[in-house]
DNA sequence: CCCATGACTTGAA
DNA sequence: TTTCAAGCCATGG
């Protein structure tokens, strides 16, 4: 091989046929469902979209959320503990907690204090469509 | 092209 | 229970 993936490149799909990309997408659409007051974790979400090893690509989509469109809820996303490990990235540090409390979610020393309670899974809440 | 890093997770010790 | 190592794959130097 010359090379690993050089040509996987997408400029542009018109198509959404493609899947390489999806999952990208897949990940941003799946933040955007997440109920307002609900929180979810990157595994959770990779693990819906069949890559339970890939969570951190999920965290590096959610840095694309950013500047995607419509806006995605990335901080309903947190990590399996239930800590706000994305708190950084946002505006302010605080931020991130902020949204959530606007929501209803109880944050404690940067951490979902109901996280059991809050927690979203799409796997289980998502039925898949046979 | 090679190496390092990252909003993570899991399994073994 | 905590700690360590490995896997995941895209992006940047």
């Amino acid at each position: 091989m010359v090379g690993r993936r050089e040509e996987n490149q997408v400029p542009e799909n018109p198509n959404m046929s493609k899947d390489k990309t999806s999952f990208f997408q897949d990940v941003l659409d799946v933040a955007r469902l997440i109920p307002v007051g609900r929180v979810t974790s990157y595994g959770a979400i990779a693990t819906y979209l069949g890559a339970a090893r890939s969570a951190r690509m999920v965290g590096w989509a959610m840095n694309s959320s950013f500047t995607s469109v419509p806006p995605v809820p990335a901080h309903r996303v947190v990590n399996r503990n239930g800590d706000l490990s994305g708190r950084l990235q946002f505006e302010t540090p605080t931020k991130m907690q902020e949204l959530l409390e606007a929501e209803g979610v109880v944050i404690k020393n940067d951490w979902v204090v109901d996280f059991a309670k809050v927690f979203w899974n799409p796997t289980n809440e998502l039925n898949i469509v046979d």
